[in-house]
DNA sequence: AGGGCTGAGTTGGTTTTTCCAACTTATATC
DNA sequence: GATATAAGTTGGAAAAACCAACTCAGCCCT
């Protein structure tokens, strides 16, 4: 974000994530790529970030592995970049999906939900839960957040 | 961010919801929320964020219903304020876990997990997961983002 | 009553990040 | 050779974050 320090790695693995995916544009970047979205082009008017910041924000997504950069050519054009979500970044889909129904419940936009995640075959909507060892669903109310094995006094 | 345009509200939940969390150092503030800490001195000695900074996201939490403010008076002190994660703000704890598992799945700590996430008798791991409606798990990489009712062109 | 202590800020000035518009670069077509 | 276009760079302005020093209110102590 970078709340890195530069002796030490952070631990939590929020901050971590947050180092790679929490400055400002990056998640919107990501979710265009989400919606398809491949090019500079495409990001640039979509979104309507600075073109210096898109730049920027690429370049780390792409070092930290959310994105990979390929050429693609147009008919009739030269070879270009295109910037394609890597596992690590499709990965991110739980997070936005988990961001989004948040939304839907605590702020919702007057016009109805923007997105749905569906199943496989597009043929049932689904949400995030939280689930135990057995696949079976836990409240979200009944969930404690608890210091794991890697935390220290300040973890 | 805030990304949200003067002339009309976003559409986008992820848009809306990083209007009020988005911010630098709001998810920590409120990550330190759900370890407990209450008060203005917890989470400037704890983050290191700087306090005009920490004033002003405190205000705009609370603003947006993540926090409510209370008042406590330790022994022998005046009355202070205290900041408690609102329902809202507790519903974020399943964006907090995504991110968390997000982060130990794709970029891992060397010392291992800071973070889990237990059921109500702290008995077990909880994780997030995608869950069809029936409450069945449906794996994270066959579930895809499509628009939704209040999807626009520019969704 | 006056002085010191403490938590919760506020303030002024500096640095960093973001924003914006104009420019550049490489190649493809005309 | 001239023109077009995607993908950037660049320089300067504006906004946000940072930092240290200060304020303020009430409590305790003498």
């Amino acid at each position: 974000m970078p709340f890195k320090s530069l002796i030490e790695e952070p631990r939590c693995q929020i901050v971590r994530t947050l180092d790679i995916v929490g400055e400002k544009w990056s998640l919107l970047i990501i979710r265009n790529a989400f919606r398809g979205q491949t090019k500079f082009s495409e990001f640039r008017d979509q979104l309507g970030i600075p073109t210096d910041i898109l730049t920027a924000r690429l370049a780390t997504l792409v070092e930290n592995g959310i994105f990979e950069k390929q050429g693609y050519r147009d008919a009739g054009n030269r070879e270009r970049s295109s910037y394609h979500l890597s596992e690590a970044g499709r990965a991110l889909n739980i997070v936005m999906a988990a961001i989004n129904q948040w939304g839907e419940q605590f702020n919702p936009s007057p016009w109805g939900s923007a997105s749905t995640f569906l199943d496989e075959r597009g043929k049932q909507k689904v949400s995030v839960a939280f689930v135990g060892e057995s696949g079976t669903a836990v409240p979200q109310t009944k969930v404690s957040w608890a210091p794991g094995p890697a935390s220290t006094v300040q973890w």
